[in-house]
DNA sequence: TCCCAGGCTCTCT
DNA sequence: AGAGAGCATGGG
């Protein structure tokens, strides 16, 4: 764990390896974080709006606390994950090491799992530009207005909401997916939290039990809601670079970790096809 | 304009 | 069990 400053409502982790904000903040695993003209990112995780900015090897919170840093923020920005011997690890197979060399400034955040399900339900056929407005009008029309935000809406709100109230955030078909799953989480039928504590195999099996949810969406819920650093979503950049680098396979020095692998492959084979 | 997007469901073999 | 159409909407 790196050291941390702690100031009036200002907290310092100095010198933090493997963190890098652009990365983290912005390569698909996550919709509701924004930068300013000044590099500053602001946006909301567990109910709690902050901003934050790299200094000089620094990762600055602003508009947070002590409490707030070692119950939650520490946390979902998985600080006490030593990304470098995960790294060491990938580095047996040369394209997964020069994927990393690129994307290691990637961060796994652990998301709450109930926006990391509707989130990546929202994802399936889809761009990132127009999951990120539905993702901002479901927050706005049914989160709870708090300081320059709002949070994420609560299961029990959303399923007591029908189809057609959901035509303001434009989402589509994936409306009635969206209502589905609230109404199963909120109903009782899966308990979101205990899959953190299921096996991989048994927490898939229950989240696949959501209409609108396939293999890709489970894995993404799982990985980025429920710790199951295990899970690697396979959509189709993350197929064609498969196909393309790995001979259609995981690679083995990857599979203690997978979905972090799969987060390097993703950006590593979306960076190479910029236009 | 037209293609397609971090897929999934439903239907038809 | 596997293939293919259709899906709502709008970004580029």
């Amino acid at each position: 764990m790196n050291d941390i400053v702690f100031n009036q409502n200002c907290i310092r982790i100095i010198n933090v390896k493997n963190f890098n904000l652009s990365q983290t903040l912005d390569c698909g695993q996550t919709f509701r974080w924004s930068v300013n003209d000044k590099g500053v990112w602001s946006g909301v995780a567990g109910g709690k709006y902050i901003e934050l900015y790299e200094d000089n090897g620094d990762i600055v919170i602003d508009g947070s606390n002590k409490d707030d840093f070692i119950n939650f923020w520490s946390d979902y920005f998985d600080l006490s994950r030593d990304y470098g011997a995960v790294i060491k690890d990938f580095s047996s197979n040369e394209v997964l090491k020069k994927a990393a060399l690129i994307s290691g400034g990637i961060r796994i955040l652990r998301q709450e799992p109930f926006e990391a399900l509707c989130s990546f339900i929202i994802s399936q056929n889809n761009n990132i530009p127009r999951i990120k407005g539905i993702i901002n009008r479901l927050c706005t029309s049914f989160g709870e207005p708090i300081i320059n935000s709002y949070t994420f809406p609560t299961a029990e709100r959303l399923a007591a909401l029908s189809i057609e109230d959901l035509a303001p955030i434009r989402s589509g078909f994936r409306a009635k997916y969206i209502i589905d799953a609230a109404r199963r989480v909120a109903g009782g039928e899966i308990d979101l939290n205990s899959l953190k504590n299921l096996s991989y195999d048994e927490a898939r099996t229950a989240l696949l039990k959501i209409k609108g949810v396939g293999p890709k969406v489970a894995d993404c819920a799982l990985l980025y809601g429920c710790g199951h650093i295990e899970a690697f979503p396979k959509d189709v950049w993350i197929n064609r670079a498969l196909t393309a680098y790995f001979g259609g396979e995981i690679p083995e020095c990857a599979k203690g970790a997978a979905g972090i692998a799969q987060q390097y492959i993703f950006y590593y084979i979306r960076e190479s096809t910029k236009k």
